[in-house]
RNA sequence: GGAGAGAUGGCUGAGUGGUCGAAAGCGCUCCCCUGCUAAGGGAGUAUACCUCAAAAGGGUAUCGAGGGUUCGAAUCCCUCUCUCUCCGCCA
């Protein structure tokens, strides 16, 4: 959520932001201001009562220990109502205090100046381009190459599991395996920190990072005990710090951790969910970062070299788009896209998407720092996937083919593939 | 899963109805003294919110969470969560 100061000072800024994400209705924001009123008078009504009734109380306490009993019964009977009155103010703070926070979690991230405006993908600028596109016919998209090797098993999945959860058998299982180590070695000797998370987050964590109340559908649920099965790491990760207050002087703090994500998908259908396309279950490499506000722009760029940087290592085309306005999503101030290039289905497939935050999502979660000079602020939060394991496999499987069928090992992967320069 | 004990500030740990946001110690910060190490003295040291142009100051809330009793709750009652010990089970 935007700091409240931000919407009461520039409420026009906030609403240009919103037009410019594509929500025309702006409406929201003159309500929140509305009830942010009534709830800041509310607050002073009834902190002015509890302090009457506090002095009372103590002057109560300090008349009986001097033995004055009638004088105490007597400041007693002037409390009279006092306390159905507290408790009326406090049923009307609490109603105005939920429906302000409510408003508040519907004003999106304010754009940086640096996002182009735009209302369609179409208007995403391709920054970069990297490596040709491959388009020859030979090629076969990933699920026939590994149906024909036995590498990746879906119907199986479907037996035991259902749609989307395929198997990976042999040299499939190895290579995501080796891409895996790969991705988080690099991470580490880039500054980053390993982490191991749970998989299954609780109603606060879930609460924290804006997974609920809007984007619950999304998420796979445990109701006997109330978990959430995580979409992404950056659920448990991010979580990690929530209502804590780093030292200037610790920041940035960088982590890298491994997870599967699991991912309901409702409503996706057709050649999007084709092969590794798109899974509810997957396994990602998450990158997540919390710095310093002045920093955070170029820890962005910081953090989308981290991930970019691993595609190009291994040696896969792909392209880099900075998402205009209308494509990047409610909590994001600026977000990168990385896509490799699938010859075997002539499209882009986005395997990391990098975003700034600002402090979105850490003041939701109260991550703050505390400056040289022992005041408050809140810190910046980034994350990005570093990467985003099935669709990286679908574009090594189609880039990587050969005309035999067998799969060349790319570069970098060799020494985690027991020194092999073919697979299959 | 069964039985018992517990949850207090950065840490240890007092506090069983009133002047307690909370003793004391440790840690940390600043100052003084001393001056090779060490030791000693003083002051300060939670978070959120409201108020204030800002700072200062003032107010409110928070002693695991939520509810209740009371003029008044860290302290009494109820519910929940978590931790520890023993037993069981297990990788």
């Amino acid at each position: 959520m935007l700091d409240i100061t931000v919407i009461k000072q520039q409420p026009d800024l906030v609403k240009q932001a919103m037009k410019n994400k594509g929500e025309a209705d702006t409406s929201v924001v003159d309500t929140l201001l509305d009830t942010d009123a009534k709830w800041r008078e509310s607050v002073q009504n009834l902190d002015s009562l509890r302090s009457e009734s506090n002095a009372k109380a103590k002057m109560i306490g300090q008349l009986m220990g001097q033995g004055k009993k009638e004088e105490a019964q007597a400041v007693i009977k002037e409390t009279g109502d006092m306390k159905a009155r507290i408790k009326e103010l406090e049923e009307t703070e609490k109603e105005l205090r939920q429906s302000r926070f409510s408003l508040m979690l519907r004003v999106p991230n304010i754009p940086h100046e640096s996002v182009p405006v735009g209302t369609t993908e179409e208007e995403n600028v391709e920054a970069f381009r990297h490596g040709v596109l491959l388009k020859e016919e030979w090629i076969k998209p990933h699920w026939e190459l590994t149906e024909e090797h036995g590498w990746i098993d879906f119907e199986r999945g479907v037996k035991v599991t259902g749609a989307g959860f395929p198997f990976y058998l042999g040299a499939a299982a190895r290579l995501q395996r080796a891409l895996i180590n790969y991705f988080i070695d690099k991470a580490i000797s880039r500054g980053y920190t390993e982490m191991m998370a749970p998989y299954l987050v609780n109603e606060d964590s879930a609460r924290g990072t804006g997974q609920i109340p809007d984007k619950e559908d999304m998420m796979y649920t445990v109701p006997r005990d109330e978990f959430f099965m995580i979409p992404t790491a950056e659920v448990p990760v991010s979580n990690f710090h929530r209502d804590e207050i780093f030292e200037e002087k610790q920041l940035p703090v960088n982590y890298v951790c491994y997870t599967p994500c699991w991912r309901r998908e409702a409503g996706s259908y057709g050649k999007d969910v084709r092969g590794l396309n798109r899974l509810h279950q997957f396994d990602k490499v998450e990158l997540v970062k919390f710095v310093h506000p002045d920093t955070s722009y170029q820890e962005l760029e910081n953090l989308r070299e981290d991930a970019e940087h691993l595609i190009k290592e291994l040696g896969l085309s792909y392209r880099r788009l900075l998402m205009c306005t209308g494509d990047m999503g409610f909590t994001q101030s600026k977000k990168y896209d990385l896509e490799v290039w699938s010859p075997g289905q002539q499209r882009w497939l986005e395997v990391s998407s990098c975003s700034n935050f600002e402090g979105f999502q850490a003041r939701r979660m109260m991550v703050r720092y505390r400056t040289n000079d022992g005041d408050i602020e809140t810190l910046h939060t980034l994350n990005g996937s570093g990467l985003a394991l099935p669709r990286i496999m679908a574009a090594i499987l189609e880039q990587y083919q050969l005309p035999s069928g067998k799969l060349k090992v790319p570069e970098v992967l060799k020494g985690y593939l027991g020194g092999l320069e073919e697979l299959g």
